[in-house]
DNA sequence: TATTGTTATACTCTATAACTATA
DNA sequence: TATAGTTATAGAGTATAACAATA
């Protein structure tokens, strides 16, 4: 046997758990909000006004998901929908000032655990971790 | 607004999405089980008789969450419960061989699917993920 | 006829607490 | 009295398909 080189934990693995422990860590009561509801309004953070499909392959949702969650946002007045004047089947979502505000918010305490996660790595270390991340981010969304 | 270096996307929604897609790339018809199975399977093929706190850890799941995947595995011949004859409040758990094949088999499904994963990447490239993955696992684990 | 979003429904997963048997 | 595991239950999350409005 030999070198018991440390055997492949897996990939799947690793993230999945944590994946798991992060989502543990990220209570409504740290973000003041559902970490669903956090990963939505920051997406509109960085797109101010984007269709319901948008949003579903934004956040790997289907369109149910969406509208449920926007439903949610909605009656905590974070969010609002209104007809795309250009075609009135769709709706933009954008996010409202007191949405902005809560989300602030979160994303203070998002950035306190992230902080704790990255602690004991390098500058290098954390920007190398970030962009192999998006590497296999674009590869695991190929078809197949 | 000048040089929009790359917003820190987060590694909560980075971690988020590419557990998501990676489960749905595991479907039961590929690994000939599902995701949870298998990864509670490999842990039993590293670690041959264990009590089911032990699983719960480890997998981070509940008490109950282990009984109920334990019921599956069982159902399925892959696994095993016996009274521990130290204490028999405990069980250890096994695989069975059957378990074992099933799990290898699984196995190879799950390589050709990390393999697609990391193609992109050196050799090097992909030991520096996993350990630095293995860091973001030790930290998120912490209490807090 | 196709598309966008909604509703209704059911299925899975997870979390909680009460219960059994052993210590 | 405390612990290991089980059962029962409810809650959240996710997936499917039928539906309404608009193109």
């Amino acid at each position: 046997m030999g070198k018991e080189s440390g055997r492949e934990d897996g990939l799947i693995r690793l993230i999945t758990q944590i994946s798991k422990a992060m989502h543990r860590r990220s209570t409504e009561e740290t973000l003041g909000m559902k970490l669903k509801a956090f990963l939505l309004l920051s997406y509109l953070r960085d797109h101010p006004a984007v269709t319901q499909q948008e949003l579903e392959g934004a956040l790997m949702l289907d369109a149910n998901g969406v509208v449920l969650l926007l439903n949610e946002l909605e009656a905590a007045r974070w969010s609002v929908r209104r007809r795309d004047p250009e075609d009135r089947r769709r709706h933009l979502v954008e996010m409202t000032p007191s949405g902005r505000q809560a989300m602030e918010r979160a994303e203070k305490a998002r950035e306190n655990l992230e902080r704790e996660l990255v602690q004991d790595m390098s500058v290098d270390e954390r920007a190398t971790l970030y962009r192999l991340l998006k590497k296999v981010w674009e590869a695991v969304q190929q078809p197949a």
